[in-house]
DNA sequence: GTTAGCACTCTTCTTGTTTGAGTGCTAATC
DNA sequence: GATTAGCACTCAAACAAGAAGAGTGCTAAC
């Protein structure tokens, strides 16, 4: 089912319109902007095309649409990557080689200049931690009846919650629990920490024991957790505005519903394949995404941290150039990260 | 300018259509609903009411819809506190009444329910931190290179920063950094903190003093901004699609646009006053929000902290009802913070 | 002071018409 | 045999005219 040269031509040029402008690219618009031929000559093609699933008709009087299929085959076969511009190397540079505090925050930038650049909603996500190791663990204590407690990993994530005790701890109880709890679970990843037997370590002192199955222990799972879990960062959602696919008032509706129910979000995310991962239309599975195509890229920090960032946007898209821009950004994430702590130094 | 008995019921009831609605309401309505007389008489008063600037007229031939006058009028002497329905109470103490890991967390599951109840977008700020002592300063070594400085709070607010070394630190010297600047700044509030001149304390030991003014400090200060940030929660964004007034695409885009900035949402809430504020229309200033109503109330937790929620929605709201739920939910903040914390000993 | 009646206004809905972009097909041309 | 000109046909979108309906303001009667 090899394409001729000049039907391949044809839907490059269908789609390059379809893109630009929304609306449905009729042979007369193809025949004069590119010299592929009359009108009519362009008509048998499109025929042709829309008979080998390629193109569809809105309506019988109407221009060609691109089909899923179409875009497929451009983006497997027709697009080349595209170098950016140095206007959108600036402002990812301006945007991420910024002083940052926490790794979440430099993912939060990335989602911004990302659907600035892009002009779609853009999301990341943060690294997840499953590999990251305790490094550190203390209660501190904040007045008679309450202890924060302290977990800092190794890569650098911290959590804490206040915990509430029935009886007022004395600081050496505390101390005691704290390098207790250390000796046992520095150095263990997070999910190892979850998963081991937490009260077996207090055998040999009661009044620790006690307090650490009450009140500890429970609160020292949900810190592990809250480390665990990855955030889901979004940006440009006002951007579908501007898309006349989301004139409609019940488009922009459903896109916002879907957008914001975060969890299916993050987990569709973290389901997708490593590298580069484009999915069109339909192929999305879900059926809110069935006119939306998504991009996403993984990017690494450290080599260990792994997360994902991405667009989302209609099935009519720029898929070059935003390719080129997840790419882009995923490639310097890490470096940018390196770097911005680097910068303190120079302040 | 005294109203009659008579002008004050019709213009409540215009009110109350009005708000269910969102219809122009005419004589022949109110007529029927309530016996205050004939169309005629209604329509009688409603002229008058309208040239006192309590009802307007979209176009000659429809019915009257309240102004901003009416409104206000209705909000400061018309409109009684509604007791919250059980249902009501339930689903705020099912959302707050949950472990956290912080304030925050209550803060936004505040948030949350807010919007689920009144069916418009809520928002809460966090605590200002204005008046939080350090209680707690260390620093972590991570690698040969990045130490992890950390900062607590006496309300149990931790912030935390990588910083980069330019040359590997001892763990003496980190030692006594910590040592030195816990000396220092503990008890101080994170304004004073801010303010201190923070070289002066290292004179007497060049290598911690090098260090400390290279790396340390610039993070050190932008820890304690970040500290003292205030955070701006939202939710029910996309309740608005459900409200008639947001049926034009451009309205609901400006609404978005304006609700995204969040710095200019902040600055807003902040300076509003304490207690309940309720403002309506062009009482906001803001071009944006001049068809909008904002109500907030202040919250505390502990006496001291204190933040804000709200919601904003159309003029047309349910003054009453939303009132009366933002006030309880802000009463019950506090309550919930303590309950909660203490709810982890039963685990 | 209240109300019935009526002419008038203005929006909204429906229906019909026009316009224009674009197709598919046939026949002529290269 | 592929390409192109020509033409009839289709359909959406834009526009206009008319009908329906809700509601008002005013006058006169109660």
């Amino acid at each position: 089912m090899d394409l001729t040269e000049r039907k391949l031509k044809i839907l490059q040029a269908v789609i390059a319109d379809f893109v630009r402008t929304a609306e449905p690219v009729g042979s007369r618009t193809i025949s004069k902007n590119y010299s592929l031929g009359s009108p009519a000559t362009i008509r048998n093609e499109m025929a042709d095309l829309e008979e080998l699933g390629y193109l569809t008709h809105p309506h019988t009087s109407s221009g060609r649409v691109p089909s899923e299929k179409a875009y497929r085959l451009y983006v497997n076969d027709l697009m080349q990557k595209r170098e950016l511009s140095q206007e959108q190397k600036d402002a990812i540079a301006s945007e991420l080689y910024q002083n940052v505090n926490e790794l979440d925050n430099l993912i939060e930038r990335a989602a911004h200049v990302l659907s600035e650049i892009t002009n779609l909603t853009a999301f990341a996500l943060s690294p997840g931690k499953e590999q990251d190791k305790l490094r550190y663990i203390n209660l501190l204590p904040m007045d008679d009846y309450s202890v924060l407690l302290m977990l800092v990993s190794d890569s650098g994530k911290v959590s804490n919650t206040v915990v509430r005790l029935k009886a007022p701890a004395s600081e050496e109880t505390l101390r005691i629990l704290a390098k207790n709890m250390t000796y046992n679970y520095s150095g263990k990843t997070l999910s190892e920490a979850l998963k081991l037997d937490i009260i077996e370590n207090f055998r040999n002192d009661a009044e620790a024991m006690s307090m650490f199955e009450n009140a500890i222990a429970p609160s020292f799972i949900r810190t592990l957790e809250d480390m665990l879990n990855v955030n889901l960062y979004m940006d440009g959602l006002t951007n579908i505005f501007a898309l006349p696919e989301y004139n409609d008032i019940e488009k922009a509706r459903t896109f916002f519903e879907m957008i914001n129910r975060k969890a299916d979000i993050t987990q569709k995310l973290i389901s997708r394949g490593d590298g580069v991962e484009i999915t069109i239309g339909r192929e999305n599975q879900d059926a809110d995404l069935s006119e939306c195509s998504v991009i996403t890229a993984t990017y690494h920090v450290d080599g260990r941290l792994v997360g994902k960032l991405g667009v989302i946007g209609p099935t009519r898209m720029k898929y070059d150039e935003v390719t080129s821009v997840v790419e882009y950004l995923t490639d310097n994430i890490s470096k940018a990260f390196m770097l911005t702590e680097g910068d303190d130094d120079d302040r």
